[in-house]
DNA sequence: TGACACATACCTACCGGTTGGTATGTACTT
DNA sequence: AAGTACATACCAACCGGTAGGTATGTGTCA
């Protein structure tokens, strides 16, 4: 997973939330705050003045602050996979152009500060692979979820083009977010979101590479 | 930068450093520690345990936690540099086939457990892009400076095989980091080294399909 | 050669604040 | 009346950082 809205479905985080959404309230803090400090860094304390409610809150839903990481991971395909799913690239009858036109969605997004266009997941699994298997695995899951998406439509380029090199649409699909991830880390490295931006763009000729060596052009 | 050894130069932190070793022993500590378990869950009281020394030698050579993240920053590029320098790669006459061997290398030494070949910078910055600038140009200034070496190659390369696409050398360059820096957050995340192996495959045939186009073959 | 001056390289003990987590109480809803 | 959804108050452990001491040099001059 990966990019994502920094204004949450609750529209605005209220001081205090109505009776009974508490929960996303923390959910949607933890997606936003994890995303520009970290996870470590980013304490239950800091969580509940954000969502605007209190300790007891916090435990009255989770029962530890990993449990509320699963469950942030969980919120953040939730958020992430509606925006995808709706996005008019999904028009194009040709499979080929459907991932193209997903990567310049990915161009599209890219606004604003770092973290209203990095991935929960990938910076939260960075720090917790090894001290957490419950978060890394499901933190693995967006990113394995919304590859398999992708996945379909690389199925089906494949089949229709027939490329020369032995490539799967698991491999592909995989590729497309380590280029992303690995887009996020440089973008954070130099602080703007240049090498991202280069990322998408070399990803995208390196397809075109592949598909087009035996298509119409 | 990226691969590290895990064993440091001082071949293993002995209990107890000898006097003048405190800093380095400390130094050494935090790429250890920050590697597995990320930089703001690594506590200076953790990093003097694992170097054998106490929070007072560690305040004496650093004035602050923020500090020694900077001059462990330094301290990865001169560890990383002569590891890739010394690297048999850079023998070949042609300025590709260094490339491809620069990538040959990073497959080679994906070994052992993800904090043994992931990287420190790349690490780092995820967390603290927001919170200190100083860490933030440090670790940037790490992946920039890797890939500057990778980059005279790719202008050599570029002058040779002169690829119809319009590409400049530091993009490519910096691509070359983007990948390997998204396939160590997919292989957190998966838990095993697969996708950085897979991403490196597609990385190279990339390169192949953009210089040889024009090329010998 | 020795002794004094001084710097470097640490170590022990401690501080106020914050951490994740708990125990208990209360108000609202059904 | 009872369960749900919180709030309040609290805790031991740990956080980054400081204060003040000591052990081990090293340079200087008689």
């Amino acid at each position: 997973m990966y990019f994502p809205p920094m204004t949450h479905t609750a529209t605005k985080t209220p001081a205090h939330p109505a009776r009974g959404d508490a929960r996303l309230a923390l959910l949607d803090a933890a997606l936003a705050l994890v995303r520009r400090q970290g996870w470590a860094a980013t304490s239950i304390d800091q969580l509940c003045r954000t969502a605007g409610v209190t300790k007891g809150a916090f435990f009255h839903y989770f029962e530890s602050k990993e449990a509320l990481g699963v469950a942030a991971a969980h919120r953040w395909t939730e958020v992430t996979t509606p925006l995808f799913e709706n996005a008019a690239y999904h028009r194009h009858a040709d499979p080929l152009a459907r991932i193209l036109g997903y990567l310049d969605f990915r161009v599209a997004i890219v606004q604003g500060p770092l973290e209203a266009f990095t991935c929960f997941a990938g910076t939260t699994v960075q720090e917790t692979y090894a001290a957490s298997e419950a978060i890394r695995s499901a933190c693995g899951a967006c990113i394995t979820d919304h590859a398999a998406r992708l996945e379909e439509d690389f199925e089906a380029a494949l089949r229709k083009y027939r490329p020369r090199a032995a490539v799967t649409a698991e491999s592909l699909a995989l590729y497309t977010q380590t280029v992303l991830q690995g887009g996020f880390v440089l973008a954070k490295a130099k602080g703007n979101a240049g090498p991202l931006l280069d990322g998408i763009a070399h990803l995208k000729r390196y397809l075109q590479f592949l598909f087009k060596a035996r298509s119409t052009s």
